[in-house]
DNA sequence: TAGTTGGGTTTTTTT
DNA sequence: AACCCAACTA
């Protein structure tokens, strides 16, 4: 029993209580991640429990793959076995299986939140409803609140008397379902609404998973909605065997649907359950819990518990207030490169997080000038980049004709003189004939009205049908390969003056590469599933693990993860707490971002940094915020030098890097605000970001960036004929020197650092680099 | 039909 | 500041 002996007596009790519901109250950095995988070792282990029969969910797929890594990595055999992976991807691999006893085809596509605005712009349309009065994204969210309460159109209709909004609401709740389960899509909610649905229609189907699913364990459960409660409840009714595991002082997704009830009342609902605390925190010192205990106390609506460590004090918090956003950026990423150069700290340990992603790009900037290799976490998703699901929406309409949305997005991309009238005819002629818009498409001679247009429209359909059928025996990154080709899409990306066509390319690249790796991965690939993973993927994770970056990101993608320096950038009353939790007159938002701010000062190990700035440029006008309430309610002795200390002596070693030429404001004015001055020039906005964006616009890629793609399409050119340290000469930006050649799927990627237009990245192909 | 321009708008967080 | 959309022009 070796491996249990490391778990603290609560731990093991959350461990070895294996029979009924458990609910384990797991503080920050108690080591829940580790009591739950020790659970799935002792099942199996002790109780002689088959792998096949725990179903282990999380609510990020970063979580699940931890989770996934931990088991494999503590459970001998069977490991593979074990059911671990999101609410969403759980959901959507039994409907996968089983979605034709609800009358959807199996092959369902799945619809993101550009998809749904989508389809919501057409109903409004069509319902005539007045978007500058009443939104596509207020109607979708009120939708959206109503599947996570698993209410049909016609419940919500009936709550809508006497109130005009509603009613109109409810109207195009109506046709908004109409129109997914003509398409044959869901979206997100759809999964777990539609699988809550699929267990109570089909008493046969619930019954196998329970009687497959014997063992439940859930991880964050205070961020569980009600349609995610019920679904559980179902799968847990027979074998009671339901483990859950969570934090009411983590809950941080209220907006999503997530109802703290469900943790806070758990007991009611199964009043038999074994109640667990892990109060022992692993993760920080007691400076940071002290701060972090201190803030939540705030709250009203929580169960109360206390973190406590055995480790000692540790480094004091620090507090900085800077003048404007670009010194607090700029101040953070000269501590972080001060910590590196002292040894104290490599950049992996280092995380900056924030309120917002739009805050993550004054930081990008800084990174940037300074040379720090940093990752941008979150923000725009990779799957929702335009020339991303383009392609995707060709594979879509391969794969599943009755998706309209996927058929209208590409039937005039790239461009095939096809236009805007041809294509309301188009879909007139469907709505009429009750058939797809493709279908439609196949038709278009028989459509009278549609003319010469036809001939456009055929070579279209053709090539559709040729791609469909290659399905068959094709791979996906082939049939990719295949849609690229035929429609000329990376030619034409080559062939267009747009300034981010390389960043396009390479996403296309990145794109093809990660079909090729599920081609590998998947025991039984095929392009539902393809499609499904892509959906249900947040954001392409190539975070390398050994790669020695800065990670930024939001307090919310920061859920569950730690490093040993954290830095809580814009801690100011409007950008957090928000504005809208600020301004709202429901005491409950507020309470939700304290909870976020608990989050993000619990993700520190050794030192904590929060910054601020008294002036910063919000949605283009300039804000003057004051200090966080938040971190008015850190006690101030837990602050090094008092509390308040604006500005620490500067580090002019340092700041020479920094500082091109002189500048003798550094040399002898250590606490001057200016101390760290660089030339206007450098320090203006418009010119930085100018240079920058190229980076930005690769978004999760930085400086030295992720290698190591290597299969994809065959070469497009020739291997060039200048090498690393060439000169050469380019017809926009005169004369560089070659810095780097990395050979990439389709091309030779080239870094030449310009003696006039800085450093840039371009193709080999179309940069049309002479070597001089 | 396609590209451009000017005007209006902005969820903060994500599966 | 950045984005999206509608109206206008080539």
């Amino acid at each position: 029993m070796g491996i249990y002996d490391t778990l603290n007596q609560e731990q093991k009790k959350a461990v070895f209580t294996t029979q009924g519901p458990v609910l384990v109250l797991a503080g920050a950095g108690s080591g829940k991640t580790r009591a739950l995988v020790h659970r799935v070792a002792y099942l199996i282990a002790e109780c002689s429990v088959n792998p096949w029969n725990i179903l282990a969910i999380t609510f990020t797929n970063k979580a699940a793959e931890e989770m996934r890594e931990r088991v494999d990595g503590i459970v001998g055999f069977g490991a593979e076995s074990v059911w671990v992976a999101t609410f969403h991807a759980t959901c959507a691999r039994i409907l996968r299986r089983h979605a034709q006893l609800i009358g959807y085809d199996t092959n369902f596509v799945i619809y993101d939140t550009d998809d749904q605005k989508a389809v919501m712009k057409d109903i409004c349309k069509r319902l005539q409803i007045d978007t500058k009065v009443l939104k596509e994204r207020t109607i979708l969210s009120a939708i959206s609140a109503a599947k996570e309460e698993l209410t049909t159109p016609a419940e919500y209709e009936l709550g809508a008397a006497g109130d005009y909004m509603k009613q109109r609401i409810a109207a195009a709740y109506r046709e908004y379902e109409a129109a997914l389960y003509k398409n044959n899509a869901m979206d997100f909610d759809d999964l777990i609404a539609k699988a809550v649905e699929l267990f109570r229609s089909s008493p046969e189907t619930l019954a196998a998973y329970q009687n497959r699913f014997r063992y439940i364990m859930i991880d964050e459960y205070q961020d569980t909605n009600t349609a995610q409660f019920h679904l559980v409840r179902l799968l847990a009714e027979k074998s009671k065997n339901l483990c859950v595991v969570g934090d009411d002082d983590q809950s941080i997704y209220k907006f999503r649907g997530a109802n703290i009830r469900n943790i806070l009342e758990f007991e009611q609902q199964y009043p038999q359950a074994a109640v667990i605390r892990l109060e022992q925190n692993y993760r920080s010192s007691q400076n940071i819990l002290d701060a972090a205990n201190a803030l939540i106390c705030n709250n009203t609506a929580r169960k109360g518990k206390s973190l406590w460590t055995n480790k000692g004090a540790g480094s004091p918090i620090h507090f900085w207030q800077l003048d404007t956003a670009y010194e607090e950026a700029n101040d953070i990423v000269e501590d972080i490169a001060r910590k590196k150069r002292e040894g104290r700290a490599a950049y992996a340990e280092c995380a900056v997080l924030f309120r917002t992603n739009a805050q993550a790009r004054i930081l990008e900037e800084q990174f940037i000038l300074a040379g720090i290799p940093y990752l941008i976490v979150g923000g725009v998703n990779f799957y929702a980049r335009k020339e991303i699901k383009d392609l995707l929406a060709y594979l879509k309409t391969i794969d599943n004709g009755r998706d309209d949305l996927a058929a209208m997005r590409i039937i005039n991309v790239p461009r095939r003189g096809i236009g805007v009238a041809t294509i309301a005819r188009v879909q007139e002629y469907a709505l009429e004939n009750n058939i797809s818009f493709f279908d439609a498409l196949v038709r278009a001679n028989e459509i009278a009205s549609i003319g010469r247009a036809v001939a456009k429209i055929e070579p279209f359909v053709k090539m559709i049908q040729v791609l469909r059928s290659k399905q068959a025996y094709y791979s996906v990154e082939e049939l990719l390969c295949d849609v690229i080709e035929m429609t000329g899409y990376i030619r034409d990306l080559e062939a267009s003056d747009e300034e981010d066509a390389k960043n396009r390319i390479e996403n296309i690249d990145e794109l093809l590469s990660k079909a090729a790796d599920y081609g590998e991965m998947a025991q039984e690939p095929t392009l539902s599933a393809f499609l499904e993973e892509v959906a249900l993927v947040a954001d392409i994770d190539n975070a390398a693990a050994d790669a020695d970056k800065v990670l930024l990101m939001t307090m919310h993608s920061a859920k569950g993860l730690e490093f040993a320096h954290v830095y809580l950038a814009g801690m100011e009353d409007g950008i957090f707490p928000s504005h809208m939790a600020t301004a709202s007159d429901d005491l409950t938002d507020l309470e939700e971002e304290r909870r976020l701010a608990y989050v993000g000062i619990t993700r520190a190990k050794e030192e904590l940094t929060l910054t601020c700035a008294k002036q910063r440029m919000v949605r283009g006008e300039t804000q003057y915020n004051p200090v966080s309430r938040f971190v008015e309610e850190i006690p101030k002795e837990l602050f090094d030098r008092g509390f308040f200390v604006q500005k620490r002596r500067k580090f002019r070693e340092y700041d020479e890097e920094f500082v091109s030429g002189d500048n003798p404001q550094s040399q002898d004015a250590p606490f001057q605000r200016s101390g760290f001055v660089r030339p206007k020039a450098m320090l203006s906005p418009k010119k930085t970001s100018l240079e920058v964006k190229p980076f930005i616009a690769r978004g999760i890629e930085s400086l030295n960036g992720v290698s190591g793609l290597s299969k994809g399409m065959p070469e497009a050119a020739g291997v060039p004929d200048y090498r690393e340290g060439d000169r050469v000469r380019h017809m926009k930006y005169g004369e560089g020197t070659v810095l780097a050649i990395e050979q990439k799927p389709r091309d030779y990627q080239v870094t030449v650092a310009f003696d006039g237009a800085g450093q840039k990245i371009m193709y080999a192909a179309f940069a049309k680099l002479k070597k001089i």
